[in-house]
DNA sequence: AATGGCTGCCC
DNA sequence: ATTCTGC
DNA sequence: GCAGAATGGGCAGCCATT
């Protein structure tokens, strides 16, 4: 239907109606309906204020500015508590509560009632309100952008001298609350909510990205600013998803081949929808979001998805995604899987790729000129010639790295290759973009290597491959659709073409713990009401205690949450056992009495500056663990209820010191196994 | 100058 | 990251 | 199968406090 319009003839959008369509949106689970009211906010904003559809598309994703641009509002919950306890006058205690009871701050901010000029006015009964309250002008979707983004950019401490010696400190926390609080009281009805939300970093209304991107394009297909095609309005009086389907279409390729929403919305209120296509072309210095994978939970997965169809299997490297970029002027970025942009932190890789010099020393290949490639920096024993575990990796200091200052060494695995000399490969098939990949780089010890391969079909190779990689201290393998169509590259897709095997997917592999409930977290949004996460202890039989090892927050169905609810809302105890053992910074919001054992399952353990399993039994070589360092669990997830074990008969301390040790020992002494062939493909 | 809490970003 | 769920 | 929303450990960096 033609949009129903509630936007008035104004310079700008109201923020109010925004707030209107988010509330319509969280009222409905329909996806069609959703885009069609997101559909309907665009086509109304072209056609009366076509200046603020920039604005009012980064408030629905809810970003401030393209990712790798690094902007952050730097507020989380503790700061917006403290804004709304401010803002309203009452006490934390109290928000805290309110906050616990609706599981949305969002909420909390729109039900309290606000304190101003000693007048209380409640937000819900708007009729009392409205007559003084309503004195500041209504919020507009320009100025709230504006003011968010203010927001982000207040930072640091400064100390003005200001006449007579006085001395004045601005503190950008400070700064940013009251900023926060201008817009509060500014507020009304459901504004505050959804500005609460905004602030947040979730605007959980269950419409994200995707979906925004499709309503742009229907938007810009039904409506042209100032122009409102009539009849093609009339013509989709009979909502159809597919009648919309090439809209989609032309709006994704754009925006895939160049995310960056300042460039594409002028493009697409002034461009013709051909010329689009030739504007948003892929760019090298924009980074694409990456490819990503679907998890496998059987090998036989594998054989299924490419029957028929040749693919190739890949180590997975266990580091950070680096999809790294030169220009042809010699400019060079590297950015992160989130598209920030990570050259402060790798100045070794800008400097060897950058670099000329004597060829043998060379990543690239004489007559490479302009690139992108995707490739996984990963943490390097130049002793030991072999990786080191995420954790080290995670240790490398992030900004201002000077490279004769650097700890971590990293050496970058590249497996794949978008862009060569001026070219985009995207479309081209994996098997040729792997073989410029090879063509244009070559591998340098410790610095730079391809991510080693298998071509087989066979699902015995495929279990050996996959084995040795873990032995190389690997994560699994990926596995890719190698020639085709099919094998084109997918940005931002998680896409069916690439498949990650990983050891703790498989049944029967990977790290399972029996464990102890000891505590509980209030849920948040669709949780509210049953707990949204758990504290697990392991346990020591010659102490007699429960040392924390973990929260867990995954795995749990909704029938499962409501069951564990019920289950422990009666065995809540006012204070933790004696024989606990915690932390002071993993306090849940209820102690529970140890009744109940789970299996979990974890990808890895790791060194806790927080947990306490085994604590006093962990010593490795490179991460310098104290006594006072326990182990916790990497990618923890709940399997089931184990009501087969008492708690006593949970694993123990001993056994999960074992499993680390365990660990620990392949990472130590299978680095360099099998690999004298390194070159050997 | 040291410490600890908060935030954002890796996974 | 992993996992679940409505469409 | 997609898109969205729940939730995990742990690091550096920033800021406020002491």
């Amino acid at each position: 239907p033609p949009p129903k319009i509630y936007i008035l003839y104004h310079s700008r959008v109201p923020y109010a109606a925004l707030c209107k369509t988010f509330e319509r949106v969280e009222a409905i689970t329909k996806r069609i309906e959703i885009l069609e009211l997101t559909t309907n906010l665009f086509r109304t904003v072209i056609e009366l204020t076509p200046d603020s559809l920039l604005e009012t598309l980064y408030l629905c994703i809810n970003r401030l500015c393209p990712d790798y641009e690094g902007l952050e509002l730097g507020i989380g919950e503790s700061l917006l508590l403290k804004a709304i306890a401010e803002s309203t006058g009452r006490s934390m205690a109290q928000i805290k509560a309110d906050y616990k009871d609706s599981g949305d701050l969002g909420t909390v901010a729109k039900v309290l009632a606000f304190l101003k000029d000693g007048i209380e006015y409640d937000f819900l009964n708007s009729r009392s309100a409205q007559k003084t309250l309503f004195a500041a002008k209504p919020l507009t979707v320009p100025q709230v952008f504006s003011t968010l983004k203010e927001i982000a950019q207040i930072t640091g401490t400064s100390v003005g001298v200001l006449r007579w010696g006085f001395i004045r400190v601005y503190r950008s926390q400070a700064k940013k609350m009251g900023k926060i609080k201008g817009l509060l009281v500014a507020c009304r009805e459901n504004e505050a909510k959804y500005l609460i939300r905004s602030l947040e970093g979730k605007l959980r209304v269950g419409l994200a990205e995707k979906t925004v991107l499709s309503a742009l394009a229907h938007a810009v297909v039904l409506t042209r600013p100032a122009q409102v095609e009539e009849e093609l309005a009339k013509a989709v009086g009979i909502v159809s998803y597919w009648l919309f389907f090439p809209a989609i279409e032309f709006n994704e390729q754009p925006h895939s081949e160049l995310p960056c929403y300042n460039l594409i919305v002028p493009a697409l209120l002034k461009d013709s929808i051909d010329k689009l296509k030739e504007v948003c072309k892929m760019t090298p210095g924009i980074p694409l979001k990456p490819m990503l994978a679907h998890p496998t939970k059987q090998l036989s997965e594998i054989l299924d998805r490419f029957e028929g169809h040749t693919f190739t299997c890949e180590y997975k490297y266990d580091g950070e995604r680096a999809q790294i970029h030169r220009l042809e002027d010699g400019r060079m970025t590297v950015y992160s899987r989130n598209s920030e942009n990570m050259s402060n932190k790798y100045p070794d890789i800008m400097e060897k790729l950058g670099s000329v010099g004597v060829w043998f020393f060379m990543w690239v290949k004489t007559g490479t000129t302009s690139f992108v490639i995707d490739c996984e920096a990963v943490a390097w024993d130049h002793e030991k010639k072999s990786i080191l575990p995420f954790q080290v990796l995670s240790t490398r200091k992030r900004k201002d790295v000077k490279e004769e200052e650097i700890t971590v060494q990293v050496c970058v695995f590249a497996f794949d290759c978008l862009y060569l000399n001026g070219e985009s490969l995207l479309h081209k098939p994996f098997a040729m973009r792997r073989q410029l990949l090879h063509d244009s780089f070559q591998e340098i010890e410790g610095q730079f290597a391809f991510a080693r391969f298998q071509d087989t079909s066979n699902i015995e190779d495929i279990q050996t491959f996959l084995e040795t990689s873990i032995q190389e201290n690997c994560e699994g393998l990926m596995v890719k659709m190698y020639d085709g169509d099919e094998s084109s590259y997918e940005p931002s897709k998680r896409s069916r073409n690439w498949l990650k095997v990983k050891k703790d997917y498989l049944k029967g592999i990977g790290d399972s713990l029996d464990l102890v409930v000891i505590g509980a977290f209030y849920g948040r949004g669709k949780r509210t009401s049953v707990y949204g996460a758990y504290l697990l202890a392991c346990y020591n039989p010659d102490r007699e205690e429960y040392q924390t090892i973990t929260k867990i927050g995954t795995g749990f169905s909704e029938q499962a949450l409501q069951q564990h609810y019920g289950f422990f809302k009666d065995h809540v105890i006012d204070c933790p056992k004696r024989y606990y053992v915690f932390g002071e910074g993993t306090k849940p919001d209820v102690w529970l009495e140890p009744v109940q054992v789970w299996e979990v399952l974890a990808a890895d353990l790791s060194i806790s500056p927080k947990y306490q399993a085994a604590v006093g039994h962990v010593s490795v070589g490179r991460l310098l663990v104290d006594s006072a360092k326990g182990i916790s669990l990497r990618f923890p997830r709940f399997i089931r209820i184990r009501d087969d074990k008492k708690p006593e008969e949970a694993t123990s301390s001993e056994q999960v010191a074992e499993f680390y040790q365990r660990q620990a020992n392949n990472e130590q002494s299978n680095g360099n196994g099998g690999v004298d062939d390194e070159f050997d493909y």
